[in-house]
DNA sequence: CATTTCACCTGGTGGC
DNA sequence: TGCCACCAGGTGAAAT
């Protein structure tokens, strides 16, 4: 379900949750596609390793573990890099409670309760990296929040497709999705069609702060209004933050009382003010 | 190489 | 109520 604000939110809840727990023991599902490491890899890493951080990285959640030698000083020797996909949920929850219907991943914790992975579709992905074998994880593009405007233009400027299909390009970009690249170009006034190479420098600034004010105002609400994100009805908070866009076809403009049209654009719902945006 | 399309999945919604 | 078409916040492989 997730895009930047919604990953961020919930890897700052499971931080602030687990920071400093210790994995007693881990549980795997047999669907192979949902991991990037076989899962008897996984459960070997995993085991009796202790949680240093848990941070954001793109549209990923990476968990930073170690020894867990007293305080959190010790550096991190291996990764846990969970991608929820479109439906990946996590959930902390003790043993007890009952399990939800495609449970994929049941992490033991010393502390006596227990993380979960649960995702109906299946596009999650979980990964762990040996750091003694292989590099930190990395995304490929940009973060959206932290992107230099020259940067930023220069990533956009020789593309010649269209801005909307650039921004869901996570190789350009890491953390863009479907609802905030729509809510981006209309608060930059673009319209979603436009040639990513044929947008002014002014243009390319205008969308780069939208984009960021966008976001940051979604991980601020999300962060206050969302109390249990970590948790069934977690991401759900999100959908109830007031979009201008996106699926609100058919309905007036929030500026300008214009019916918002709804087209399809790089295979995706595509929501847009024909008049705000041009 | 850059860009586009499509398969991968389950579940919710709304029309008939 | 049931059935069905269509839609959904993502991405990586294959095609162009």
């Amino acid at each position: 379900m997730p895009e930047l604000p919604e990953v961020e939110t919930i890897a700052r809840g499971v931080n602030e949750r687990l920071r400093g727990d210790r994995i007693i023991d881990a549980w795997f599902s047999n669907y192979p596609k949902l991991f990037k490491t076989p899962s008897a890899h996984q459960t070997k890493g995993l085991n009796g390793s202790a949680i240093l951080a848990v941070h954001r990285t793109g549209k990923h959640i990476v968990c930073e573990l170690g020894e867990a030698r007293g305080s959190s000083l010790v550096e991190s020797d291996a990764q846990w890099i969970v991608h929820l996909g479109m439906t990946g949920r996590l959930l902390v929850t003790t043993p007890e409670a009952p399990l939800a219907l495609h449970t994929h991943a049941r992490i033991s914790l010393a502390s006596g309760r227990e993380l979960r992975f649960v995702d109906s579709r299946r596009f999650g992905r979980l990964e762990f990296r040996d750091l003694s074998r292989s590099p930190a994880f990395r995304a490929a593009g940009a973060d959206p929040l932290t992107v230099t405007a020259a940067e930023f233009a220069q990533i956009f400027h020789s593309r010649r497709l269209a801005i909307k299909a650039a921004l869901l390009n996570q190789n350009l970009l890491s953390g863009v999705g479907n609802i905030y690249a729509d809510e981006s170009l209309f608060r930059a006034g673009l319209r979603p069609s436009r040639l990513s190479g044929r947008l002014t420098r002014a243009e390319l600034e205008a969308l780069r702060l939208a984009l960021r004010e966008v976001l940051e105002h979604a991980i601020r609400l999300g962060g206050s209004s969302v109390s249990d994100y970590v948790d069934a009805d977690g991401v759900r908070g999100f959908f109830q933050l007031e979009h201008c866009v996106y699926l609100r076809h058919g309905l007036p403009c929030r500026r300008c009382q214009t019916p918002i049209r709804r087209i399809e654009l790089a295979g995706r719902g595509t929501h847009f003010c024909p008049k705000c945006q041009r």
